[in-house]
DNA sequence: TTATGTGTAACCGAAATGGATACAGATAAT
DNA sequence: ATTATCTGTATCCATTTCGGTTACACATAA
């Protein structure tokens, strides 16, 4: 898979680690080692879900939309992975072979049920779970 | 994600569905409706790990290594997606970070655990089941 | 009024994906 | 033995995706 989900989830811990305060595209890109264009793309993926807020101006960045318990993985994975789904099928299978025919039907489901397991095992883990495992390792250190 | 495991399954469903009787990849191509050289490069994949067998010559073609019921699609899953992981995470976050420092480590197991969610739901669903699925519904129509 | 920061568009190179051709080697059929 | 068949693999290609980069209009704070 590609990285998104995770830069979209380091963007969330980061903004959680802020406690209130703004953060710059800028700030963030550095603490992903990437290019502020890119968090930009995906604050706007996570505004548009309604996870993030964003301040303009000077002194302005992003912020959390809500408490850092509130958020889920799984909020961050409906948020950024438009399609949601981690299988894909093939175009168009051979409609004059038995099994072509219906392959896509019955595997569908089969995926689908895949699928539903990974979401609800994200759903268990809080943004804010993240950022006490993080503030755990870095009492320790 | 690629289509790949979706054409592996199908694959596998298909010589399930031969009974017995070999299957040329241009068989197998027609009805997955692709060209043979990518359903051999994934038979090539299926049979390193021992789920299918080539018979050579004229004749022949692919066979199921096992009964289909032995078959789930977690074994596809394992031969066909080589580094088994849904999620990326991304490069180098910034060590100078509290939270870049231990983004990785903190994420992953949480990737971890919905990964082995899937995978046990993908267990759950054999090749015999697809292929009795597929039956009912030629039945009916 | 000026500096700051977002949101978005445009472009780029690298990598992944699946399709196409080709051919050596193994095997079955005759 | 000879021929036809089929696999396994290499090579090449077009398309798409991914993330990086530059640029700039617009909104807001100072």
């Amino acid at each position: 898979m590609n990285t998104r989900f995770a830069v979209a989830t380091h963007i969330l811990t980061f903004l959680a680690y802020q406690g209130g305060q703004p953060a710059t595209s800028e700030l963030i890109a550095a603490s992903v080692n990437t290019n502020p264009t890119f968090i930009r793309r995906l604050l706007t993926q996570l505004a548009k879900a309604g996870l993030t807020t964003s301040q303009l101006g000077a002194g302005g960045g992003a912020l959390l939309a809500h408490p850092a318990s509130r958020i889920s993985l799984l909020d961050v994975y409906r948020a950024i992975d438009e399609q949601q789904q981690v299988f894909a099928l093939h175009d168009a299978p051979n409609p004059q072979c038995p099994v072509g025919r219906n392959i896509d039907a019955v595997l569908k489901g089969r995926m689908l049920e895949a699928e539903r397991a990974l979401q609800a095992q994200l759903a268990k883990t809080s943004i804010a779970d993240l950022a006490a495992d993080i503030a755990e390792r870095n009492k320790v250190a």
